[in-house]
DNA sequence: TTGTAATAGTGTTCAAATGACACTAATATA
DNA sequence: TATATTAGTGTCATTTGAACACTATTACAA
């Protein structure tokens, strides 16, 4: 049990860069020497590790003010074979683009990947992906986190619609909005969708944006 | 935003070591240069952070064969005014003592503390500890992890203690009894304990030990 | 030996939350 | 104007959670 050398493994930040697109979830990849990877790098020496990977994160997908948690530190020695690197995992939630902001057109240094058939990634950057969808599915049914991925008007079923992709199981629509209302963590804007066709919905916005709380 | 120079900060881990000592929740610390604090320091080059948390929890303690889990990775820039140090944290459960083995007496290098009034620590120890503090209460009411807590044979009234301390509030003695008995993860030994005086309670024991499951 | 103090152990009842379930309303388009 | 499509709404049964008080078993003292 000697006390091992001090010398220092290399800090980095990597970001899971969570949308909703179509009737998917999927994630931002960006690309690598090596293959597609996670969003991330090293850490500056006076870099706090939220700014960091925000940096990164706008660096390399041109993404910013997006909500950012940090989910877990990956340090297994043998994680990259190269050299010694541990990685302070985060995931980001990208609200659904409503208009001409929001989600950057996939170029050549980054593309989007379907969370459930993923391709090969870099590294385990597999397994931070797997390790972050649990944790933002967990997160769904005691949390307001789901508003962070809509954006700013949205209706009742596109708001289930997005639990129901993150679930990957159908929701009781009267249910599911008894349960959204009670929370009073969202409100009616007066305003109706009127997107192509059909009756239209109304529109909601959240009471809290950016924040995101706890339920009972 | 250029990118930062990606010299290394300093990666160490920390260790939040929970124990029920009589009847308060109580932390051990490890004595530092400038003070108390947590125990923990650098990480070896090529060791494993969970592997490193338990060396330096074992060097600087004695502790060994405890329950541990990451909690967070503290990195503000300004955390530590001598040089930047990116903290890992840990929060580790170290059974109530049955018997000799167990709780290392606090000699000069370690003494525990109240974790309701804890004397000025070094750094940001502070609140790491009140974040592990936090994420245990919060597990108590969703997960099996109060019997890492226990010794290997415990009575339903001694569980149900651990839960008061941590919760800071009394428990509805038949229905703590109905709730935990329904989760099906402890069973009774056959066995009395007739520790001094009174009724002898019945001893009960974990089905699957150092497995901490998630409830419900 | 008997009484007393102390902790162990046990069910029921009410309220609240959850889950299942089907029809009408409003719009666009054919 | 008929039809297709999505929006929107309430009730009932079941389950879950919370409040609540007494008997049982032992050690010890009188």
């Amino acid at each position: 049990m000697n006390s091992p050398t001090t010398s220092l493994p290399t800090l980095t930040t990597d970001i899971v860069p969570f949308a909703i697109r179509g009737e998917r979830l999927e994630v931002l990849l960006a690309r690598q020497t090596t293959g597609w990877g996670l969003p991330g790098g090293p850490v500056g020496v006076d870099e706090d590790l939220d700014a960091a990977a925000r940096r990164q994160l706008a660096e390399q997908t041109g993404l910013s003010d997006v909500y950012l948690e940090q989910l877990y530190t990956f340090g297994r020695p043998d994680r990259n074979p190269a050299r010694r690197m541990v990685a302070v995992a985060y995931f980001a939630l990208i609200p659904i683009a409503s208009g001409s902001a929001g989600v950057p057109a996939a170029g050549d240094a980054a593309r989007w990947a379907a969370v459930d058939e993923p391709p090969p990634l870099v590294l385990d950057h597999g397994e931070i992906v797997a390790v972050a969808r649990r944790r933002l599915a967990a997160k769904l049914l005691y949390s307001t986190i789901a508003l962070q991925l809509m954006p700013e008007r949205f209706t009742l079923s596109e708001l289930q619609a997005v639990h129901e992709i993150i679930l990957g199981e159908p929701l009781d629509k009267r249910n599911f909005r008894k349960r959204v209302l009670a929370m009073d963590r969202i409100e009616a804007t007066g305003e109706l969708a009127r997107h192509g066709g059909r009756r239209p919905a109304r529109l909601y916005r959240a009471l809290h944006p950016g924040q995101v709380e706890l339920i009972k």
